[in-house]
DNA sequence: TTTATATTTCAATAATAATTGAAAGTTACG
DNA sequence: CGTAACTTTCAATTATTATTGAAATATAAA
């Protein structure tokens, strides 16, 4: 298989899982691009490559760099910006566990810790408050260890994987 | 907090949080709407109680059932179709994660499998290989790691979770 | 059969999300 | 300053995805 096809394909296919994840397939994009550039890219070569406006190129980056995946990159005696990716696998996992469980998880646990303050005995009441509870359960627990593997050495992580596999 | 809030909440948080999975947002309401019921919906009621049209509703459950969330039960004597949720919750997020493992991960073991392929060894060529082999390593160790949580009782889960949280 | 009830399908429509393009904003240097 | 190089913003447009509504299909009982 050639580079450029391999690249092509990579591109493609992260875009596509990133849509998968609520990440939008540009974003995605222009993160596989940098992730497999040996050197930063300026934004007009991130626009070329991918072929879209300097106004989606513009604030995709910046969403990147949001989330920690990107780092602006300044050469001396240059103005323009050049964009470097995390090429840290564990970082990157790190990174994109951090911003979904800030955008989904917590919330989850906020609303479940809220609306289980729902008076009552009724069947309908009890039925409820099971399904709260259990979720709430299992909620807590994923934030904490989430904020286990957040706050780990890479070693750990590993570990964690390795002995959970067996 | 009354029960009719309380159910409200809960339906519209489950909601938005299956459409930042790639769930759509009714698909979700359905599910959590059958969730916190303690009896069987037809599809007639589910339609009523979300707003929602008989197209949709029908195609959502039928969706539901295909993921194994929602299960049909005939009542004897009666030509409606009554629905009930998967309620032990880590069930539900077995099948979870054996739909998103199946539609994401799987597809991308592959293509990395794939274009691993690409010949070469130039300075790109190393650094995209590098990347790609990284992520072979994370994305087949998720992969078996998801494959025993799926097949392990709900004891070993539960324990490994614990043992992560120490 | 026929009829009434229930379910499914799918093209048309509506809602949502991403992208463009052009104008406004910055910044570094002559 | 003023201007050229670059970046940011955002309303308008386009693309994508979800939903409806109506017709087609299925099914059980009369």
């Amino acid at each position: 298989m050639e580079l450029q096809e391999g690249k092509d394909k990579f591109i493609q296919a992260w875009g596509t899982l990133g849509s998968n994840w609520g990440i939008n397939r540009t974003m995605a994009q222009i993160h596989a691009l940098l992730l497999i550039s040996p050197h930063s890219m300026s934004s007009e070569q991130i626009r070329k490559d991918l072929n879209i406006s300097m106004g989606n190129a513009n604030m995709n980056v910046r969403a990147l760099i949001d989330w920690g995946l990107v780092y602006k990159e300044l050469k001396p005696g240059e103005r323009k910006e050049y964009f470097v990716a995390e090429k840290d696998m564990w970082e990157v996992i790190r990174k994109v566990i951090t911003e979904r469980k800030k955008k989904e998880l917590e919330p989850l646990v906020r609303i479940l810790d809220d609306i289980n303050a729902v008076q009552g005995d009724s069947e309908e009441v009890q039925e409820f408050k099971k399904v709260i509870t259990d979720m709430q359960l299992f909620a807590h627990k994923a934030d904490s260890t989430l904020d286990n593997l957040v706050k780990a050495k890479q070693n750990w992580l590993m570990n964690t994987f390795m002995g959970m596999i067996k």
